[in-house]
DNA sequence: TCTCCAATTGTTCAAAATTAACATCTTAAT
DNA sequence: ATTAAGATGTTAATTTTGAACAATTGGAGA
């Protein structure tokens, strides 16, 4: 492995876990000195990809993820590891020259991250999501106006319906608040379940990105039923009478 | 002063400089102990204010602006200090429960982070300027939607234009691309020319933020002109037969 | 007002991290 | 094969830090 490489494993190393220490990557490469994992770590500041802090490293999109999610939002973070398994799952379903939309939330921001560097249509309600993918891709980014909440960061409102009612959605990629068996998926805010139904309706292809944990919680409005979507991707701990279900409705499960 | 106020001011001072080293503040509390700088610094740091590095510490926006201008839009920095002189002068027209308008552009968003926090109704055309008034302030903010830009991280768009119309904007800040005697405040892209036209058209009041490196400089498409603007807010560098044409469109310079 | 407790700050010193400087090893071009 | 440039390792000096303890301050309650 080449000097190139190797930072490069280290950059997304950091990236993953969102901070590292030199003696934490010094157990990674055993055979390589402190002093060049110290240079390394220098020259990826100088490229923007990380914070030196003493002693270490920090992702620069730990520092904004922080911001966003735990300071401004004051939402727990689901560890960042269980994101990653549900966003590598569904980053195979984008395809290049589509048109796919991305739903709010820090699992999409994930999958946003992990975007090939290719060329999509995509539409997006979350401002931050969009400043993702036009950073990650070289996509045309298209933002649903109106009025931003401060659950989700997310826009939503009749200006965002009537804008999604007018484009042709190949996949949709949506994000779960609350599921139940009885209530299918729901969310919290009238407006971000219209824009939600909307979508699920036009798109081809509907896919649910859902961590176990919200399996068994119920908001006030629902948006869609496993009979409406087509695949569902999860970080595989889903409970059986779940899964059930999900067969029952021919929703393929990842 | 109490440990409260100093560390306000230590946040403060680091928010405003972007990065400052134990030396360096230090030299600005002379009686102050370097470890009780350092303690100061590490509580920051938790409150998420700094990012904490070797011999000092960083201000998070100063992070998450380099990714956004330095890294991502590579334009060059016009120094912040500049930004902030205009941003000041700005925020004094900011009347809380108004309807204002923010462009975008870095300038914006140093308005957008020294807002007092109260209840505006804030429309934007820029995802970052919107995070960040939602961050800063109680407002309700709406974005306009469209397709979004590389060149100023802006939405724009028939879409944004037609969001745009329906709305009562008492104050409009506007940005500058270029400006010249002939042809006005011009920019460089016919939607956002077509938004800022039409902004400036239904606004009440349009204040217009330009550093004095934007005079002589022509773009593609004029959206404004000397006599369409009622306030100048500049960094106090602009030439003299610019101050003299604007006085004779009754243009009030700050 | 005085006393006492807790929080804040300062001091000292050992440990950890960093830098600089130099030595050694690779690699690729000639 | 030779050489030069770049990458890596080693060592020592320097800087920064954190821990531990001492000193000081600022109130709350007697």
């Amino acid at each position: 492995m080449n000097n190139k490489e190797r930072r490069e494993h280290i950059s997304s190393y950091i990236e993953s876990k969102g901070e590292a220490s030199i003696a934490e990557l010094a157990k990674l490469y055993p055979e390589i000195s402190a002093m060049t994992l110290r240079r390394d770590l220098n020259y990826l500041e100088e490229e923007h990809k990380i914070i030196r802090t003493r002693g270490g490293a920090k992702a620069v999109s730990f520092i904004t993820d922080n911001i966003n999610e735990e300071k401004f939002l004051k939402q727990k973070l689901v560890h960042i590891e269980e994101k990653n398994i549900i966003a590598k799952k569904a980053v195979k379903f984008i395809v290049p020259g589509r048109s796919i939309f991305l739903d709010a939330g820090s699992t999409m921001m994930c999958l946003a991250k992990i975007m090939p560097d290719e060329r999509y249509y995509v539409f997006t309600s979350a401002p931050n999501v969009a400043m993702e993918v036009m950073y990650t891709t070289s996509s045309v980014v298209h933002l649903t106006g109106g009025e931003m909440s401060r659950d989700n960061l997310a826009v939503a409102g009749a200006g965002a319906v009537d804008f999604m009612k007018n484009i042709n959605i190949d996949i949709a990629f949506i994000t779960v608040p609350g599921f139940s068996l009885s209530n299918g998926f729901s969310c919290g805010n009238v407006n971000d379940c219209q824009l939600k139904k909307a979508i699920v309706e036009r798109a081809e292809k509907v896919i649910v990105l859902m961590d176990s944990s919200k399996v068994g919680i119920n908001m006030p409005y629902t948006y869609a039923r496993l009979s409406d979507i087509d695949i569902l991707i999860s970080d595989g701990k889903l409970p059986q009478d779940f899964i059930d279900e999900a067969e029952k409705n021919n929703v393929t499960i990842l």
